[in-house]
RNA sequence: GCGCCCGUAGCUCAGCUGGAUAGAGCAUCGGCCUUCUAAGCCGAAUGUCGCAGGUUCGAAUCCUGCCGGGCGCGCCA
C-alpha cells in the first residue's frame, strides 16, 4: 500500500464532497493536489497542497478552504489529527494502529512488498548496453547495463510489462574491420606469422579462438580466396562469437536480455528501405545541402548535397542525413527504422540507456520517432555518463596492456557483481561516478554497500540472539504477525515503521522518473534509521529489541527488525544484489 | 559558434517532477565500548543552492540572459 496514493484518494474523496455542497466550483481538477511526507516530521505523518492548489481557482482563501478540507478529513478512519500550517499546508498525523499495522502488512507481504500496479501492465522497451559486437564490454558498458536492467526490474515490479533489448549494431562498417581482424587471426591458426595486427584492426587476444574455430572448422580454404568471398562469413562468425561474449560478460552481472535485434536483419528484411518509403510519402525527405557547423570546422569539409530528413520540423537543430556517399543507409536511417519497429511491435514506452557521448543524438532520433509514431510514442533516453576508476582516490592501475581497457569482467572479478551493481547506482545515471575499487572493500559507513549489506545482516544476528533467549520461541514471520504490536511505542520504532512504509512510494516515483538511483538512496538512509535504533539502545537497554524478561515485547520489536529485513531484501532484490546473512567471517 | 548535461557545506553528492527553517557522507571538533557485532552511534560547526532578472501564494527545482565545467557537432556507431 502506498499510503500517501491512498490518502491522496481520500482527499479526493472530501474535495468532490466539498463540490457537492457547493463550496468548490463544479469542475474542480484535483491533479495538481498532492499528498507527501513534510520534509520535517515534526509537521506530521502526512501533508498536502490542495487547499493552495484549488483555493485561487474557486474565489476562496487558501487558509478558509483548508479549513472545510480539515473538518473533514478528521473525520476519516486513521486521521489522528489535522492541522493547518504556513500559507495553508494540511498536516495529517495517522494513528499509531494504522502504522503499526504496515508491519502485519510488509510480513505478510515479503519481497512482494512494494509492488505496485501503476504501471497498469503498459508495454515498456527498455534496450541498454547495445555495445558494438567488437569485443568484450568495458567498465563504461557496466554502468549503462545496471542501470538499464535495474531500471527493468524497477518498472516490472511498478506493474509495467517490460521487455529487455539489445540492439546488434552490426551494420556499419565496424564489423567489417571486425571480420578481417579474424582473418588475421585465421591466418595466424593456420601457422601464417602474421606479426603486428595492422593498424586499424582489432588487436585483442580474444579474436585468437575465433580464427582457429574458423581454421578448425574451414581448414585452408579461405587463404587464397579474395576478401570479398570470405568477408560476409568471417563477418557472420565473428560477430556471433562476440555476441556469445557479450552475453557471457552480461551473465556474470546476472544480466539477460529477452530480445536481441539484429541491425543487419533489419536493413536485409527492407525494413529502412520502408521507413525511408513512408518518410518520402510524408514529405520529410529531400535532398540539400547542410550549412558546415560554424565555429571549428572539420578539415575535410566539403559541400555536398545530401538525402536529409526534416528533423528540424520535430524539434531538431537541424536537418540530418540518411544516406552516405556511397549510398547505403546511414547509422541513422537504420536507427530510425529500428525504432519504429519496436513502437510497431507494441511499445508505446521506449526507453534507450546510452552513454553520455552519444548526448548529441537525443534530439533526432526523438524527432524521428515523433515523426513516425505521429506523437503517439514516447521516447526517453538515459544517458550514463562516464564511469572514473579509483584506488584508494587515485586513477585505478588496473593491470592493462597497450591497447586494451579494463574489461567488465576485471571488474566484476575484482569486486563482485553486487558490488558493481550497487555502485553503479549510487550516482544519478547524467552524474559521473567515481568507482573506488578500494573504498568499496571497506567496511565503513562511507560504503555503502557494505552499511545496506550490515543492515540486513543484522537483523539476522538479532534474530539468533532472540532465538537464544527464549529457546522455546517461535519468531517465524508468520507467528510474528501475531505479535501485540502496540508494545512499539518509542517514537523512533514508530519513525522507522514510517520509513519502511515509505518504500511502495519510492518504487513508484523511481519508476514514474525512471531513476532507478532512487532505490540506493532509500536504502542507505532505510539502513542508517536501523543502525541508530539499534546503538540507541546501548544507551537505553530497555529499547533493545531482545528484553530477555519480557518475550512478547521482544517478539513485537522482531516484527519490526524482520519488516526492516524484509523491505532491506525487497530492494536489494530490485538492484539485482544478493543480501547477505552475516558479515562476520 | 550551436546543442545537450552539469554547477548545492572545505571535498563527494542527495534533494521524491513547484512547497514550510536546503540535507547526508567524508573531513574538523566534542561525547560514547564490563557490547544485542564500536565494522558503529550521538552531538556541534559548516551555505550568496554559479550570477542577474522573470513566472508563482511559494523557486535549488520552471522561463530568459550571462559566467564556469563536461560531452557532442555532415557520409563513425
Amino acid at each position: 500500500m502506498n499510503v500517501f496514493s491512498a490518502f491522496k484518494a481520500v482527499l479526493d474523496e472530501e474535495i468532490e464532497a466539498l463540490v457537492e455542497v457547493g463550496t468548490l466550483p463544479a469542475g474542480t481538477d484535483p491533479a495538481r493536489v498532492s499528498v507527501e511526507p513534510p520534509r520535517d516530521p515534526e509537521h506530521g505523518d502526512l501533508t498536502t497542497n490542495g487547499a493552495m492548489v484549488l483555493a485561487k481557482p474557486a474565489g476562496l482563501k487558501p487558509r478558509d478552504l483548508a479549513e472545510s478540507l480539515a473538518e473533514r478529513l478528521k473525520q476519516r478512519e486513521f486521521v489522528q489529527d489535522v492541522d493547518i500550517a504556513g500559507p495553508g499546508f494540511i498536516n495529517l498525523r495517522l494513528s499509531d494502529d494504522f502504522w503499526r499495522a504496515r508491519l502485519v502488512e510488509i510480513l505478510a507481504a515479503g519481497e512482494s512488498y512494494g509492488e505496485s500496479t501503476v504501471g497498469g501492465g503498459k508495454p515498456v522497451n527498455i534496450e541498454y548496453v547495445s555495445a558494438n559486437p567488437t569485443g568484450p564490454l568495458h567498465v563504461g558498458h557496466a554502468r549503462g547495463a545496471v542501470v538499464g536492467d535495474v531500471l527493468a526490474a524497477l518498472l516490472d515490479k511498478a506493474g509495467y510489462a517490460v521487455t529487455r533489448e539489445y540492439y546488434i549494431n552490426d551494420a556499419g562498417g565496424q564489423v567489417d574491420v571486425l571480420a578481417r581482424s579474424a582473418y588475421m587471426r585465421y591466418r595466424e591458426a593456420l601457422d601464417e606469422d602474421i606479426g603486428e595486427i595492422p593498424e586499424g584492426l582489432y588487436p585483442g587476444d580474444y579474436l585468437v579462438p575465433v580464427g582457429a574455430a574458423i581454421a578448425a572448422r574451414d581448414g585452408d580454404k579461405w587463404l587464397t580466396a579474395d576478401e570479398a568471398e570470405w568477408l560476409p562469413d568471417f563477418r557472420q562468425f565473428s560477430v556471433d562469437a562476440m555476441m556469445d561474449l557479450i552475453r557471457e560478460d552480461l551473465g556474470v552481472l546476472n544480466i539477460s536480455h529477452q530480445v536481441f535485434s539484429s541491425e543487419r536483419a533489419l536493413v536485409e528484411a527492407g525494413g529502412v528501405d520502408a521507413v525511408m518509403e513512408t518518410l518520402e510519402n510524408d514529405g520529410l525527405i529531400y535532398v540539400g545541402t547542410l550549412e558546415p557547423p560554424k565555429g571549428k570546422l572539420p578539415d575535410d569539409w566539403e559541400e555536398r548535397p545530401q538525402t536529409l530528413f526534416r528533423a528540424s520540423d520535430f524539434g531538431d537543430d537541424t536537418d540530418r542525413p540518411l544516406k552516405k556517399s556511397d549510398g547505403s543507409w546511414t547509422y541513422f536511417a537504420s536507427d530510425l527504422a529500428y525504432h519504429e519497429d519496436k513502437y510497431k511491435r507494441g511499445f508505446p514506452v521506449l526507453i534507450d540507456v546510452w552513454g553520455a557521448d552519444h548526448g548529441g543524438y537525443v534530439k533526432r532520433v526523438g524527432a524521428g520517432v515523433k515523426a513516425l509514431t505521429d506523437g503517439e510514442a514516447r521516447i526517453d533516453v538515459k544517458l550514463c555518463q562516464m564511469v572514473r576508476l579509483l584506488e584508494d582516490g587515485e586513477p585505478a592501475k588496473m593491470s592493462k596492456r597497450s591497447g586494451t581497457f579494463v574489461t567488465l569482467r576485471d571488474l566484476v572479478q575484482a569486486v563482485g557483481k553486487d558490488v558493481v551493481r550497487f555502485i553503479m547506482l549510487t550516482r544519478k545515471n547524467d552524474a559521473p561516478l567515481d568507482f573506488d575499487l578500494v573504498k568499496v572493500r571497506e567496511q565503513s559507513r562511507d560504503n555503502p554497500v557494505f552499511y545496506v549489506q550490515y543492515a540486513h545482516a543484522r537483523t539476522h544476528s538479532v534474530a539468533r540472539m532472540a532465538a537464544d533467549a527464549f529457546p522455546d520461541g517461535d519468531f517465524s514471520i508468520v507467528a510474528l504477525k501475531g505479535a501485540d504490536l502496540a508494545r512499539l511505542t518509542d517514537s523512533d520504532e514508530l519513525a522507522l515503521i514510517k520509513q519502511l512504509a515509505a518504500w511502495p512510494r519510492t518504487v513508484e516515483g523511481a519508476a514514474e522518473a525512471h531513476e532507478p538511483h532512487r532505490l540506493a538512496f532509500y536504502l542507505y538512509d532505510l539502513a542508517a534509521a536501523f543502525h541508530a535504533l539499534w546503538s540507541k539502545a546501548r544507551g537505553e537497554p530497555g529499547l533493545r529489541f531482545v528484553i530477555a524478561e519480557d518475550e512478547e515485547l521482544t517478539r513485537a520489536r522482531m516484527a519490526l527488525v524482520l519488516a526492516v529485513r524484509t523491505v532491506v531484501a525487497s530492494g536489494l532484490a530490485v538492484m539485482g544484489v544478493t543480501p547477505v546473512d552475516e558479515l562476520r567471517e
